[in-house]
DNA sequence: ATAAGCTTGTAAAACGTTTTACATCAATCT
DNA sequence: AGATTGATGTAAAACGTTTTACAAGCTTAT
């Protein structure tokens, strides 16, 4: 298997290297004949352009990279695919960023883009993955990149989300309408801005109906179904009960429903349980669980084009693109009597 | 900002380009002192080496690409992580495939390898993205490639993934142990090696113990969860029940347990059910599943780690890689009386 | 018949590295 | 002293494309 590049072909078919490449790249630039004949050398000798030379040449490597926490969150893996999908549909390939939260892997999976392997960023992850000398950041500053779900406080970097703050309330309000008064919370990283957002939104849902909130019913924990185990834990410690439990994800919820069934609590009979995301498995867990259904297909989607048009140099029409979210009433919250 | 590369950083060292990437690559090769010089260059310039040169050179692009059906698998997903742990601490980057079950997006994604995207391939397919003229194929005639969790009926290619018949045997055996006889099967996709030997070892289950294998109780689904609801909507049309199914996947039975709910069939009280795979889910639902659990951490790490080595031209030990399951015994499936 | 304007093809310079082969110099050996 | 060796630096050739600037030929307009 002898190496095979655009000058074998040009020898085959008989032009120069760079009417093969014209042929390919420009095909307006060549006459019909000339092309033809390039083709079929090309499929004759069997061709495939080297993406490595041609990138180089470009200064476009034709790959973004996806900066996340964890891909194995059911939330994050759907955002994932979604972006994907748009990506290959425009000739892209994402690399994939696994941090685990840690920063350092996120500025390691940022810089890609200054080593060229990327020449974007989707970035899910409340914190900017660079030193920035400044405080006001503009566009012109930073590779393109578009933030997904959080907020870095810079507003110049195009995000994609929904209203954290109005879902959370939305949330609260439907607990609330069912009569619940007592209103548990587990959060999510504090460190993000989702979770900031929904406790915010929790508090004021409280506040508009007149009701307390109680600060020691607000557990912080992880988004991870271990997080709402432990949290739940901690909150059946103490002597009464909150009669309703509203989880910053669903993942939290799942662990938190465990916890409760294990402790012989009934859901929702005896704690109304709401979570948030609409991961797949909501809809089939026991009981079907009632959350706030995140736009995941829609979210990813909107990412990848944003940040792919910012490639393609078009500015973006919205800094701030936030997507609708829905409140899915299943069976895990109840009505109180 | 201006263009800066390996020549601006010699020109501030004062010395030849040369020296500068051997100051980098091939440390032993400078004196300390030239050496220092050249790595205060290049911070105090903010110098970072553009990874597409240096692969057009070396012709290694440090990419490995996973090519797998769906992303947003549970099972799928952690083994991805665990690759991208691996890869990652060996200098690799990975490239998300996701094909959605689709052969013209495998080929698509394993052609990266000929147009130098990517140095190696994780298959998690049953078959070969490949045209190939031959059957017996050898390693030479492939790009690396290791496949995962299935067997493409090529022995040449390394493979890893766990025993399906016997895991399969295992779960069928654990059934019948608690005194079931009329046992239902949910296959995942049959044109999978893994749906295939699953069903083996149910067969063999089955006859081992003497009991008759019912063809109308093998319902034909994909793995995931609405195939799981759908396959068990089909399962309870007909007049008797049978007292268990088992589920080719964990979300196949999460689909599965949500239908029987649906029609009023209490899981273990009425019907038992068992999984495959032990996503992280499975602990926490209700009733907590019982499952084969697959060593997802360790396959995706064997994986990568396997094409890793056979990227830098070390043979692998073994072409098959048999990692061990374990039967979890939960609360999905219980001892007839 | 000359100029102007297309169309089509090409030579050659980039893109930013790595690496080979060679040059230089000092130290060590005979 | 001359030869050998080892350590260190460098020039220059790759790697496989894309793209610019130019050349050649042909058509059309004057």
């Amino acid at each position: 298997m002898e190496k095979i590049g655009i000058k074998e072909i040009a020898a085959e078919a008989g032009v120069s290297i760079a009417t093969v490449s014209h042929a390919f790249r420009n095909p307006g630039r060549v006459s019909d004949e000339t092309r033809k004949k390039v083709l079929d050398a090309a499929k004759k000798i069997g061709y495939t352009p080297n993406r490595l030379a041609a990138s180089l040449r470009t200064s476009r490597s034709g790959n973004i990279v996806a900066i996340i926490p964890d891909v194995a969150d059911s939330h994050n893996a759907n955002i994932i695919r979604a972006i994907e999908k748009i990506a290959h549909s425009r000739g892209y390939s994402v690399l994939l960023g696994d941090t685990q939260g840690s920063e350092e892997r996120e500025r390691e999976f940022a810089a890609m883009t200054v080593s060229k392997q990327a020449d974007g960023i989707i970035l899910m992850s409340h914190r900017l993955p660079f030193e920035t000398g400044k405080d006001k950041l503009t566009l012109e500053d930073l590779p393109p990149i578009v933030s997904g779900c959080e907020f870095t406080g810079h507003d110049c970097i195009p995000t994609v989300a929904i209203d954290d703050v109005q879902a959370a309330m939305d949330a609260t309000m439907h607990l609330i309408t069912c009569g619940h008064k007592d209103i548990a919370v587990i959060t999510g990283d504090m460190d993000t801005t989702s979770s900031r957002d929904r406790l915010e939104g929790f508090r004021g849902g409280m506040s508009h109906s007149n009701l307390k909130c109680n600060e020691d019913r607000i557990i912080f924990a992880d988004y991870s179904m271990h997080g709402g185990e432990v949290a739940t834990k901690s909150l059946l410690l103490g002597k009464d009960r909150p009669t309703a439990i509203f989880c910053f994800s669903d993942e939290i919820a799942l662990g938190c429903m465990y916890t409760l069934r294990q402790h012989g609590f009934n859901v929702p009979d005896d704690i109304s349980v709401i979570g948030f995301d609409n991961i797949p498995v909501a809809k089939y867990f026991s009981p079907p669980l009632t959350t706030v259904a995140q736009p995941t297909e829609e979210i990813g989607a909107a990412c990848a084009t944003i940040l792919l048009d910012l490639i393609d140099g078009k500015e973006p029409e919205k800094l701030r693109n936030l997507l609708p979210h829905k409140l899915l009433i299943r069976e895990s919250t109840r009505q109180l009597a």
